[in-house]
DNA sequence: TACCTATCTGGTAGTGACTATCACGGTGGT
DNA sequence: ACCACCGTGATAGTCACTACCAGATAGGTA
């Protein structure tokens, strides 16, 4: 079967990936990285600098590929529309935190914290990370215009350039809340609660409405 | 003089250096930023690629150079410690937008459209972008903490780490509706009101109580 | 005027991330 | 048993950026 093959396919190659990777951040993590040359992670991983490059185009792919774009998206959709874009936004951030450092999650949580270390310590994964964010913003906010669109299909949108900037502030005020809030955690090694943290700095931006999260 | 010396040569230096980035944001623009060279610009501008990376440290630098974060800083040391933190944040940097825009810098202001179309486009200049604007942070929350120690120097500070954390919090939203304006500003090709639109995206974070620029 | 020193400038030879192109080997399906 | 395809590998090259060194020039001084 096609997809048999395909599968057996995707989890070799996914381990391989996680193979390199934990390599990568491991010699990040001992030597720096900028001290730490693509050949050097190929060499330990035991493969050739071309299958690094083939698994993660760019150096900062090996530090910072993650889904958490996608989590955060899904944790969006499946949240009721209810309340305002900033509750919504904020409801959805906490959940996929709550996810990724939950109890059942302590492999995840270790290695979500060593990397975000990295990224704090490290300027040019600092700054691509950054731009992810932004990226996940200009997602986020697509996806809400979309849902708007569904809702009100018959509404031709009188004042929607106006409504689109708005909640483009709104959701990039909630990501540098998330990213304080992780820079925070990180710098704390981990032992305070992030979800918590998250709501706090949305507390401080927004006010004290903000919810937490529903168990 | 030591004084008339190091300013005629600081005068020279500023002259090759706006020659230079002139230059090279010509050529950015014409051809793009990654399908143009160092090279090129050295020799577009008369100078060696040694030279060009003297005055220029990184082709990011090419572009982004800019004094930005002292004007806001300036504002901000400058503007009354009255009202809540992202108030006084939002008075600063819409009084430094002014200065930026207004009617009596129109070849910054032209200069400084080109420059943000640019920074949009291209990620690696967003990314760097985006720390420059993470770094502003840092120093407006410091300077603020060193602020609140000063006039309350007897105060042993209970809570300080966590009012440390809100300040963050409080300053990375702000400057991401400074960075939402400024994108929607560059889209408009700056036909819009640059202060106006700061204005109006803190007051879709923070809600409608941000006032307008004093004049 | 002649000297002296700091700064500006330029060349050379590297390092390292990343790409394009070609070739080999093993795996999956007919 | 054959074929097609995907993953892997080597080679050579581009480009940003960095020492290291040498020459020129401009400011201040004896």
């Amino acid at each position: 079967m096609a997809e048999r093959h395909s599968t057996l396919r995707a989890q070799r190659r996914a381990q391989t990936q996680r193979t390199i990777q934990a390599h990568a951040i491991r010699l990040f993590t001992a030597r720096g990285y900028d001290a730490t040359t693509m050949n050097e992670i190929a060499e330990a991983a035991g493969v050739s600098p071309m299958t690094l490059y083939r698994h993660f185009p760019t150096k900062e792919d090996l530090v910072l590929t993650d889904r958490h774009g996608e989590l955060i998206a899904e944790h969006l959709a499946a949240s009721p529309a209810e309340g305002p874009l900033t509750h919504r936004i904020a409801r959805a951030l906490i959940a996929a935190a709550t996810a990724l450092t939950g109890d059942d999650a302590a492999d995840d949580r270790e290695f979500l914290l060593v990397r975000l270390q990295l990224m704090i310590a490290t300027p040019a994964l600092r700054a691509r990370h950054l731009d992810n964010q932004y990226a996940l913003q200009q997602a986020i906010t697509s996806a809400l215009h979309d849902d708007a669109a569904d809702s009100d299909a018959a509404d031709p949108d009188p004042a929607d350039p106006d409504a689109d900037f708005q909640a483009q502030a709104a959701a990039s005020a909630c990501l540098a809340a998330l990213h304080t809030a992780m820079v925070r955690w990180a710098e704390d090694d981990g032992r305070s609660d992030l979800p918590h943290l998250i709501g706090r700095a949305l507390a401080a931006v927004f006010g004290d409405e903000v919810v937490e999260p529903a168990r």
